[in-house]
DNA sequence: GTAACACTTCAAGTATACTTGAAGTCAAGA
DNA sequence: TCTTGACTTCAAGTATACTTGAAGTGTTAC
């Protein structure tokens, strides 16, 4: 099985040493082995890093990451736990796409009333109404 | 013109009275009338809380609504920074939700996987692969 | 008149997720 | 041998966005 150094799994997964560090520190990271004091690395700490990552692209707090990598240790005694955690994230996710797609609207009514506007002051003529645009 | 009081406001946007004040201690609320000393809002504070509501929900940082208040103030002179900011923010909520996207995927993927392992659990039979479910 | 209530100011505290700094270890190269 | 570079530990510091607490003011209810 293919081992990292801490700067090569930093490289990979485009996160710094001091994260991946801290990461062990509070249990997201489990089972590094060491070579004298330096840490190394093996795939199922860079799988575990996508998951983290993904985990935390979509807003997870590290305290319910911990939770969901506790229960994956013993999957069987958790599962009722597990599904729960990732049906609720998943609502979760979708939630906020439901959010950012109708304050985006928003934004874009934003982006033509002031675009219209600049086209208002460069021609000199009157400024839109909000509604118009 | 209808006035609201700190109460008011913060009840009809959902916001604690701590963070109205904090608002315009940092200056995202400006000209909050008083009466003697107790701060009396309007019809601008409320449509202003809203595009506060709105940038916060969209992941706009304090600094920039800051910075987008500051220019709204005179709009010729900054229109094009407006532009620029605006645009900038419809980008990255853009962005947001495709990251959002592309993770809930996973995040299913998650939810149809360990929903087949609580099958195979309770019909006794082995568990799925990743790839299968 | 006094108690309750709603508000005020201002400084300090909180939560989350790391980062930074100081001091030290260890192996390889000049 | 000495220096450089990459790593180590551990405590303390940072950023963001507020919240909380203490002490005080002013108006209404009994």
């Amino acid at each position: 099985m293919k081992t990292y150094t801490i700067r090569e799994l930093s490289q990979l997964t485009n996160t710094p040493a001091s994260a991946l560090r801290y990461y062990e520190d509070i249990g997201l990271l489990t089972n590094v082995a060491r070579e004298g004091s330096k840490r190394i690395y093996n795939d199922f700490h860079l799988a575990r890093l996508h998951a983290i990552q993904c985990f935390k692209n979509t807003g997870m707090s590290i305290a319910k990451m911990q939770d969901f990598f506790r229960y994956e240790e013993n999957i069987p005694e958790h599962i009722d736990a597990i599904i729960q955690l990732v049906t609720e994230h998943e609502a979760d996710i979708e939630k906020q796409i439901a959010i950012l797609q109708k304050e985006l609207s928003h934004i874009q009514h934003k982006v033509r009333f002031y675009n219209g506007i600049k086209k208002a002051i460069t021609e000199d003529r009157c400024w839109p109404e909000w509604e118009e645009v």
